[in-house]
RNA sequence: CGGGGUGUAGCUUAGCCUGGUAGAGCGCCUGGUUUGGGACCAGGAGGUCGCAGGUUCGAAUCCUGUCGCCCCGACCA
């Protein structure tokens, strides 16, 4: 039991400048935490308070699943990051943590770095501590504190360079092991955010930089959310953007036989999709091919798209390259022959075929079929070019982005879209880090083996403030039981008559033995703003004793966000409240 | 890193265009009156106007640079 004259909640009226979502304001406005600078907070006690409770929600959840915690160094020496697969294009958001000392160091390479989690940790620690099958498998579970220099840290706890995160990390004989311990840990998911209380979804991912076989996002619906959710609830369909499939090209669609001759035709000035459909030429973009020129690990190489459709970058990642761009103008020109505006992947027309890695078509140009592409000269297009007979197509894939509307790939009904903001990713590793590091055990027959991994993450500050986003009114946080800092308020209205300080005293301790954490609200402030910090604050049941309720002999009692305010006798409250906890926790 | 914005008291801000003693509300301190939905009265403390240069008799205000912060884009839990 708290009292909240002797606690530290500053509250504010007013919101802080810098705020400009509901669950940023009402994190400073409710005093669970405060700035120090971008991207990086202090909790209060009351932010800190819920930050133990998701934890200890989490780390239940995890070890009912069998995962085993285990705690491992913020500060990491640089080289087992250099030996890693993915120093390249991870160090960009990794903070050095070498000696501040006078500054001489600073353009060498890093000896030392802030862990932005811990594959590269863990795996060597596995390599060298479990070498049999027989210990098989292992997930290990810690949370803590990571660090990412993120080129944009945003809305308070959403985006920080340093927040709290649950990582965890399997270790399996093999990949039907693998996968077990991968819904396994999807299963523990589900269950943490249903505990603390986020509706949280879960969609098929993309697997980045992390690379891997494949994974799943929680989401937590959210207009401020920056992801977006393609889903369809009948048929159960959900996946991010970046993933996300459609049914526009049926099944084992056979591509249209050509209709005439490829012919060349000139069209000056004419560098754009919409250029192209205008008069004189009038095509339009679903007839037309895009060529794309991209870089994948220095090489480049083309995707064929419809004019229509626009590429998913995300989704040349399937294609195994690590590190993608666009090949600007001048990489170009000597490979195709022509300026972005007039390539094309025609046969033949390719100035330096040799030099692409690959010509890689998306499955929606089969339902053009016969359509307009660059020529590879500037200035000219080709006309009746068949997909089949003309197009040099080292292979199919699925490259687009899809759109709302368009039919999902399980049922075939329309896909919603909505903004989502991502609380929890896992994935399926495969032996990406084991065999970076050649990492294995040693089977039955004395044969050796890489660890098939999965790794799994999920963001306890952000889930902090998804789940005050997703609840919450115009007056303030609406707690959900098992996160609330407090689970109870009591509020006392005149704190200088004994006879209600008394009241006060034996409900809260009738509150406690319900299994509450109960705070106190014993300041000399007038009612009006106990009640108005009380809704901020978002506890989720309020009992307040007042000198008019008492002079009746009853006290109030109301929950967070409802509409009723329920009258109990004084001599039968201290078992009402005790009741009323215990059915809701 | 590109684009846009912003920096004045603990918080919210006015003043800046058109240079001339830095103002208000909230909060805080003292006293009094109040006390069931952010009270009222009286008094008070608190600001080298982000920082550094420059222009000027004079700069919060104009110019240059720099830093911080916020928002939009690519990335992430």
């Amino acid at each position: 039991m708290r009292f909240w004259s002797r606690y530290f909640i500053p509250t504010l009226k007013e919101s802080p400048a810098d705020a400009e979502i509901p669950s940023h304001r009402l994190l400073i406005r409710a005093g669970l935490v405060r700035k120090l600078g971008g991207g990086l907070y202090t909790y209060l006690p009351l932010g800190h308070r819920v930050m133990q409770k998701i934890s200890r929600i989490c780390r239940e959840e995890m070890e009912r699943s069998g995962a085993i915690e285990l705690s491992m160094p913020h500060i990491h020496p640089a080289e087992f990051w250099a030996d890693g697969p993915r120093w390249g294009p991870v160090r960009e958001i990794m903070f050095r943590a070498d000696s501040a000392g006078a500054g001489k160091r600073g353009q060498k390479e890093p000896d030392l770095v802030l862990g932005p989690t811990h594959e590269e940790v863990i795996t060597p620690l596995v390599k060298a501590e479990i070498t049999s099958y027989r210990d098989l498998p292992k997930t290990f579970f810690q949370i803590g504190t990571k660090f990412r220099n993120e080129i944009r840290p945003r809305y308070g706890l959403m985006r920080a360079r340093e927040f709290s995160m649950m990582d965890a990390y399997s270790f399996d004989a093999d990949d039907q092991g693998a996968t077990r311990s991968y819904l396994a840990m999807k299963a523990a998911y589900e269950a943490f955010f249903r505990r603390v209380g986020a509706q949280a979804i879960a969609v098929e991912a993309d697997t980045g930089v992390m690379g891997g076989s494949f994974s799943h996002e929680f989401m937590v619906p959210a207009e401020v959310g920056d992801n977006d959710l393609f889903y369809n609830e009948e048929s159960g369909y959900a996946a991010n953007r970046e993933k996300a499939r459609s049914a526009i090209v049926p099944e084992g669609l056979a591509v249209a036989a050509p209709e005439h001759a490829m012919e060349e035709f000139p069209t000056p000035g004419v560098v754009t999709i919409a250029a192209l459909e205008a008069a004189p030429y009038g095509v339009p973009a679903d007839r037309q091919f895009k060529t794309l020129i991209y870089i994948g690990d220095g090489r480049p190489f083309a995707v064929i798209l419809r004019g229509c459709d626009d590429l998913e970058e995300a989704k040349l990642g399937s294609l195994g390259f690590t590190l993608l761009r666009p090949a600007t103008p001048e990489e170009i020109e000597p490979i195709m022959g022509a300026k972005p505006g007039s390539l094309g992947a025609v046969r033949d027309t390719v100035r330096n075929l040799p030099a692409l890695a690959g010509i890689y078509a998306d499955h929606a140009i089969r339902l053009v079929g016969n359509g307009t592409t660059g020529a590879n000269r500037d200035g000219f297009h080709l006309r009746h070019v068949n997909v089949a007979r003309d197009l040099q197509i080292t292979s199919f894939g699925d490259f687009r982005r899809i759109c709302a509307g368009e039919p999902d790939p399980v049922g075939g009904r329309p896909l919603k879209v909505r903004r989502g903001i991502e609380v929890g990713h896992i994935f399926k590793l495969g032996t990406k880090y084991s065999e970076r590091i050649d990492a294995g055990y040693t089977d039955d027959k004395k044969q050796r083996h890489l660890f098939v991994m999965g790794c799994y993450g999920i963001g306890i500050s952000r889930t902090l403030q998804a789940v005050i986003e997703q609840s919450h009114d115009g007056d303030g946080i609406i707690w959900p039981w098992a996160i609330a800092p407090f689970q109870v308020l009591v509020c006392l209205l005149d704190p200088q008559d004994s006879g209600a300080a008394l009241v006060a005293g034996r409900l809260a301790a009738a509150a406690e033995r319900g299994g509450a954490d109960v705070l106190v609200d014993d300041r000399n402030e007038r009612p009006g703003v106990k009640f108005k910090d009380a809704d901020l604050l978002g506890i989720p049941l309020r009992i307040t004793i007042g000198g008019r309720g008492l002079r009746e002999g009853i006290v109030e009692m109301r929950w967070r966000g409802a509409a009723e305010t329920l009258k109990i006798a004084v001599d039968e409250s201290e078992a009402r409240v005790e009741a009323a906890i215990r059915e809701r926790a």
